[in-house]
RNA sequence: GGUCGGUUGGCCGAGUGGCUAGGCUCAGGUCUGCAAAACCUGCUACAGCGGUUCAAAUCCGCUACCGACCUCCA
């Protein structure tokens, strides 16, 4: 926890010191996912994300309450129709079979991706109550209404209260908001265009509902989140974060929703990350311009030109700052897979200089301690996880280096290799959550590596009696087989490629 | 139409008022029986036009283009 930690607050569109409310702790909401349909492929990001600044934070020392809500009530489609609802019609299956469903597909997927679970994962549909109770102290502070058996948020009754404090994180002013002359249909319950609804009264072929004081109806969607978050980080709480879609409009209500209720300030740093693009448009299923995780793994799919395992494109993401646009190309993936596989071998190098090294450190030595601490601090500078990737590919060359023999072992001494070794694994595999799939490669991996042994080693005798014949004979078919091999100085290795 | 953000070398993608991003590709070299890998070297960019400055890709203005949000969205 030594160094100041710094981040983008887009509450106040700046760099800011990170400062806990209470020392040593945080309390990190994320707005999780609507569990209507399979996990797109942006949510597998934006979540990842935060998966790396919950393992940062951790790592930095913080104790970290990471609360990440799932959505199964409440969030309308274009239709005005529940999307959990809309669902289970389609598929005949009752609402919580739907959100069952997409839940435990949304958390395999983030298994996949190697995201860890967050510390709790509250539902919308269990905590009606906490809602109800919000909209009726959102009403008693005079800041809602009710109409026609819903309740909406007062948009200009709260900006009066509280100093045009609506618009502040979207940028959004509240009189071009309000003198927005939309043509919306059946908004005739609302005074105002941007007032919103924090209780919606059911129509008789609403499946969701429940009892509240204003009749049968469900909550709306922005409630859950100011409901959930107070209620298990506090009133006031450290960081909220989400797609920066949804900055506006619901980062904006839950704001005011928060302020509303409780008069409390809510979260205190706002991180949004980036959209996910695809050939440089958004992703969209209507022109097609769409693929799924599975597709990535697979390669199946007609923008794809090769497989991509999650974890490589966990390093793909990396690659690129959360708060900048995603761009999702073949070629774009192409290159960061051979990334991939240049640091995942640089690893398995610097496994193998167990028990070496020098006395003391020569020049090597130092760069590689630098280095490291250098890749470290850049995860202070708001989480810039390009740039600390770009520090461990400048480690990656001293490390194959050594390996290779261009650079000596004599200028690292033991102590500073194994510090190394050990700060790097968890940079890699603790903080940026990348797997080692090479470990995971089980007892078929044994059996192979004892039938590869034996190849090589015969590869090795043929070689040694100068049998170009037989050597060449055996490499290509190992090629065929889908096995590099690499003759090194201290003899042949190989891979799977 | 309104609001906000972006435009970086062959591709992707960081970044700071003056000093090397990094990955991939490409070219040359070292090593090697050959190949691959690895290592070394090179390819030196910041949309256009103006302005501020001793100095700007980095600050300001205008233009063009792209994207997001304004309606469900991570």
């Amino acid at each position: 926890m030594s160094n100041p930690l710094s981040l983008y607050n887009s509450l106040t569109r700046q760099k800011e010191v990170f400062e806990p409310l209470h020392a040593g702790y945080v309390g990190l909401y994320v707005c999780g996912p609507t569990v209507y349909s399979d996990v797109h492929l942006g949510n597998c990001r934006t979540f990842t994300s935060f998966d790396i600044i919950y393992r940062y934070l951790m790592h930095k020392g913080f104790k970290v309450r990471y609360v990440r809500n799932i959505t199964d009530v409440g969030h309308l489609t274009d239709e005005g129709e529940d999307k959990m609802s809309k669902g289970a019609r389609l598929a005949k299956l009752e609402p919580m079979e739907v959100a069952q469903r997409y839940t435990v597909g949304f958390h395999d997927m983030m298994r996949e991706f190697n995201n860890l679970p967050p510390n709790i994962e509250p539902r919308a549909t269990g905590h009606i109550i906490e809602q109800i109770e919000m909209v009726q102290q959102i009403l008693a502070n005079g800041l809602a209404y009710e109409a026609n058996g819903s309740v909406y948020f007062d948009v200009a009754a709260f900006n009066e209260k509280h100093g045009n404090e609506y618009g502040k994180l979207s940028g959004r002013k509240i009189d071009e908001l309000l003198a927005e002359s939309r043509e919306l249909k059946a908004q005739s319950d609302k005074k105002n265009p941007s007032d919103f609804a924090i209780w919606m009264k059911a129509t008789e072929d609403h499946i969701l509902r429940w009892n509240s004081p204003w009749g049968e109806g469900f909550p709306g969607w922005h409630l859950e989140c100011s409901a959930m978050s107070t209620k298990y980080l506090g009133e006031e709480f450290d960081i909220h974060g989400g797609g920066n879609d949804l900055k506006f409009p619901h980062h904006e209500n839950e704001i005011a929703q928060n302020a509303g209720s409780c008069g409390c300030g809510g979260a205190r740093y706002w991180l949004h990350t980036n959209m996910l693009l695809m050939n440089g448009r958004k992703m969209s299923k209507s022109d097609g311009n769409t693929i799924t995780p599975q597709q990535l793994f697979t390669g199946d799919s007609p923008h794809v030109t090769d497989s991509y395992s999650p974890m490589m494109l966990r390093f793909f993401m990396l690659q690129t700052h959360y708060r900048s646009p995603m761009d999702l190309t073949d070629e774009a993936l192409q290159a960061a897979k051979k990334g991939y596989q240049r640091l995942t071998e640089a690893w398995a190098n610097l496994q193998e200089l167990e028990g070496l090294g020098g006395a003391q450190n020569g020049t090597v030595g130092k760069e590689l301690t630098e280095g490291l601490a250098a890749a470290y601090a850049e995860m202070d500078e708001d989480f810039n996880t390009p740039k600390a990737l770009a520090k461990v590919f400048e480690l990656v060359s001293r490390i194959n280096a050594l390996k290779g023999g261009q650079l000596s072992l004599k200028e690292v001494s033991k102590e500073t290799l194994e510090d190394f070794k050990k700060g790097l694994g968890t940079l890699l595999f603790d903080v940026f959550g990348l797997r080692d799939e090479g470990e995971a490669a089980g007892a078929s991996g044994e059996t192979l590596g004892k039938v590869m042994d034996l190849v090589l080693d015969l590869r090795a005798q043929a070689r040694a009696e100068k049998n170009w014949t037989m050597s060449d004979k055996l490499r290509d078919a190992l090629n065929d087989a889908g096995i590099i091999v690499k003759d090194g100085k201290e003899g042949a290795e190989w891979t799977v490629g």
